[in-house]
DNA sequence: GGAAGGTATGGAAACGTTTCCATCGTGAGG
DNA sequence: CCTCACGATGGAAACGTTTCCATACCTTCC
C-alpha cells in the first residue's frame, strides 16, 4: 500500500506552510485567494485527502460508531443495523459491526476493542444487560450509547420490543381462540434475555387468561432433529393445541415439523411466531406472529445516540405497546369445541376425525390448483 | 466522554518513562521484573487500554476492514458480511460497514472515507465494476481488496457466483422440463450488473437449448403493482409458460402475483428463482433456483484481503460451477404435451373464460379472508 | 584494573493533523 | 507620520503511540 500524500507534501508544492493548508481545506480562519488557488492546485496534483487517523488523534473523534448485535444471518438483527447505519451514514458517520454469535466473551472483548479505537458511540444487543461486563466498561468509560432488543437497567437507554407484553399479547390471542393448553418453544434458552422475557410475558399472560401454564421445549442449535422432539414434546404433554414459538425462524420451522408428524396446521396444532419477518404472509397458511419493526429500533438507537453526541434533546423512545402489534394468520385458528372436549385427540396423536381429514384435502388443494 | 488515561499516566505513576510502559505492555524489548510489577500496577490502578488511534498514526494499520454491500435487509449480502466478519474477528480485524442502498455516489464517497479512515483492506460489491470510480480510486492507493458478487475486471480477484453459468443452468432446466418460451423478470436491472450478467447467461442459455429468446419484464423499487405488471406482460407475450425471476425475492413475489391472476404456479407457469435462500424450500410449492453460499463467498473474500495483507498466498477463488447449484422444487414442472401444442391458452388467458372477473374477485377474497 | 559487552532505562523524534500564537504587511484614522 | 487594527501567513505545540539512540550500570574476561 503507496503510502498517500500528507499535509506537509501539499505545503511544499503550494509553497506555503502547513496551516494555512490546513486553513484552505477546512475553510477556517483567513486565506487569499492566490493562496486557496495554490492550495487547490497542489490538492489536485497530489489527489490529496486528509487522514482521519491524524486527525482523529488530535480531535480525539472518529465519526464512527460501534455496533454490536449477536448476527446479522438473523434478519431481525440485519434489519436493525441497517436501520441504525441508514441514520448514521448521511449523519457523517460510519459503522464498525461486530457479530458476537451470542458469545459474552467476544462480546466484551469487542466492545473494549471499540472502545480503544475510540468509537464516538456505540449500539448495542448484548446478552445479559444486568451482568455485562461489556456494559459496565461502556459505563465507567462514558462512552454514549443505546441499547437494542435489550431491557434497559437504571440508568441506560434502549429501544426494544417490549417482549413481556407481546408475549401477553400471544396469550390473549390464544385464549380469543378457546385454546387452553399451550407449549413454548424456544431455541437458546439461557443466552439470550429476549427468550427468557418472552416466556415470562407468556407464562403470565396465560395465567391472566385462565389458561394452563404453557410447557416450555427448549433447543438448541440444532434444528435438524426439532421434528423428533416436537413429537416426544407433544407426547410427553398431551392436549397441547397451540404452540408460541420465540421467533418466526422457530415458528415455520415447527409447522415443517408439524407436518412431518402428520399434523395439520391449524387444524391440530396452532402455530404463532415472533418477529414478523416478511415471509411469514408469504406462506401458506400465513403465520400469525408478532409483528415488529426491527429498523425503526435501529433507526431510533442511532438517533439517540446521535442526539447523545451532539448533546441535543434524545428522541423518545416507543411506549411499550408502539413496539408491536399482533397479526392474525393462517397458522392459528378458533379451537372448535369438540376438540376442546378431548383435546389429547385433537392434538397429539391425530386420530381420523374430520378435522385431520378436510385439512389433509384442502392442503392437497392448494398444493396442486 | 471523560478522557481516558494515557501511556504517559502509567509511566508517571509507574515512576519510569512511557518507553518503558511501551516496552512492558508490548513484550518488546527488555524490561526488569521490578519494572514489570510496577507497571502493571499502574496498568491497573488506571485501568489503562492504549488508543488504538495512537497506535494507528505510528504503525500506518488499523486493524479495520471496510465491507461495502448494498443492503443487509437482502439476506444474501447479510449471510456474506457475516462470512467475512466471521473471518476477520478472530484474525484482530473489525469491520466498518458501509450499505449503499445501491447508490454509486454513496459507494465513491463511502470509499473514500474509508480509505482516508487507513483500513488495512476492502470487500466490496459494487454496482458497475468496470465504471466503478470508487475501485479505480482503490487500485490507486493500491489497498487490498477483494470483490464480493461482482465480476473482477482485470487485476482484480472476486469471489462471486458465475451468474452467466448459473442463468445458463435455469435455461437447461426449463429445457429439461420442456418449456420454450420463458420470461425473464428483474428488479432495478440497470443499477445492477448481476442483473445483467443473469439475463446475458439467461438469453444464451435459450438459445443454446433451441428455446425463444426470453421476453424482458423489468420492475423498479415498488413491487405493489407486480401483479399488474405480470399481468400486462403475460397478456404482451403470450405463450409464455416459465419465469425466471433474478432473485428469490422477486419469484416468491411473482408466485404470489401468479395466484392473485388465478394462474397455477406451477400448472400454468413454472417460476425459477436465483440465490437459495432458505425460505425457498419452507413455501409450498418449493422453490425451484439456483443456490449459491454467500456466506461462504463472504468468507472466502475475506480470506483473500487477509492474506493481501499479510503476503501469503491467495486462497484459490472457486471454479465456476463451484458457486451454484441448481435445485428443483415444485414450482417447475415439466410442460405437458397438451399445454405445449397450445401454449397460448395454457398460459395466459388460462382459458377463454373472462379472465379478468376471475382474478379481480380472487383477489378480493384473498383481502377479506 | 581496565576494556568490552550486555542489560535496563529514559529522552526524543516521528506518524498527520489542528490550532494557538507570533510575525509581518497594509490601510485607515488621528 | 505614527499608531492601531486587522488580514495573511508560518512556526510550533499537542494529540498517544512506537522505536531509535544514548546513557548508565553491571558483569566478565584478559
Amino acid at each position: 500500500m503507496r503510502q498517500p500524500a500528507t499535509i506537509k507534501d501539499v505545503a511544499q508544492i503550494a509553497g506555503c506552510g502547513v496551516a494555512s493548508v490546513s486553513r484552505v481545506l477546512n475553510n477556517t480562519g483567513p486565506a487569499s485567494a492566490e493562496m486557496r488557488d495554490r492550495v487547490m492546485a497542489a490538492v489536485n496534483e497530489l489527489d490529496f485527502q486528509f487522514s482521519e487517523v491524524g486527525r482523529s488523534l488530535q480531535s480525539s473523534t472518529t465519526r464512527t460508531i460501534g455496533c454490536v448485535v449477536p448476527s446479522i444471518a438473523n434478519p431481525v438483527y440485519a434489519d436493525a443495523v441497517q436501520g441504525a447505519q441508514d441514520v448514521f451514514l448521511p449523519a457523517g458517520y460510519q459503522t464498525l459491526l461486530i457479530c458476537t454469535n451470542y458469545d459474552a466473551e467476544i462480546e466484551t472483548q469487542a466492545i473494549r476493542t471499540l472502545i480503544a479505537k475510540h468509537v464516538d458511540g456505540l449500539v448495542l444487543t448484548v446478552s445479559d444487560p444486568e451482568t455485562s461486563e461489556a456494559l459496565a466498561f461502556i459505563e465507567s468509560r462514558q462512552v454514549p450509547h443505546c441499547l437494542l432488543f435489550n431491557m434497559a437497567p437504571t440508568n441506560h437507554t434502549s429501544w426494544s420490543v417490549h417482549d413481556q407484553a407481546a408475549a401477553g399479547r400471544v396469550a390473549d390471542a390464544f385464549a380469543e381462540n378457546n385454546h387452553e393448553r399451550t407449549g413454548f418453544l424456544a431455541l437458546k434458552f439461557l443466552s439470550s434475555d429476549r427468550a427468557r422475557q418472552r416466556y415470562n410475558g407468556f407464562v403470565e399472560g396465560c395465567a391472566r387468561n385462565g389458561m394452563r401454564k404453557p410447557a416450555l421445549l427448549e433447543i438448541d442449535e440444532s434444528n435438524e432433529d426439532l421434528t423428533d422432539l416436537l413429537g416426544a414434546f407433544l407426547q410427553d404433554n398431551p392436549g397441547i393445541t397451540g404452540i408460541f414459538a420465540s421467533n418466526d425462524f422457530l415458528a415455520l420451522a415447527a409447522i415443517r415439523s408439524a407436518r412431518e408428524l402428520s399434523l395439520d396446521v391449524p387444524g391440530d396444532l396452532s402455530i404463532v411466531g415472533f418477529d414478523g419477518i416478511g415471509f411469514g404472509s408469504m406462506v401458506m397458511p400465513s403465520l400469525a406472529t408478532i409483528v415488529t419493526d426491527p429498523r425503526m429500533l435501529g433507526g431510533g438507537a442511532g438517533e439517540t445516540v446521535l442526539s447523545m453526541i451532539n448533546g441535543t434533546a434524545a428522541p423518545q423512545t416507543p411506549s411499550p405497546d408502539q413496539t408491536f402489534h399482533f397479526r392474525a394468520g393462517g397458522s392459528l385458528v378458533p379451537l372448535v369445541a369438540e376438540s376442546k372436549d378431548d383435546g389429547k385427540v385433537a392434538a397429539f396423536p391425530p386420530s381420523s376425525n374430520p378435522t385431520r381429514k378436510i385439512s389433509k384435502s384442502n392442503r392437497r388443494d392448494q398444493n396442486e390448483t
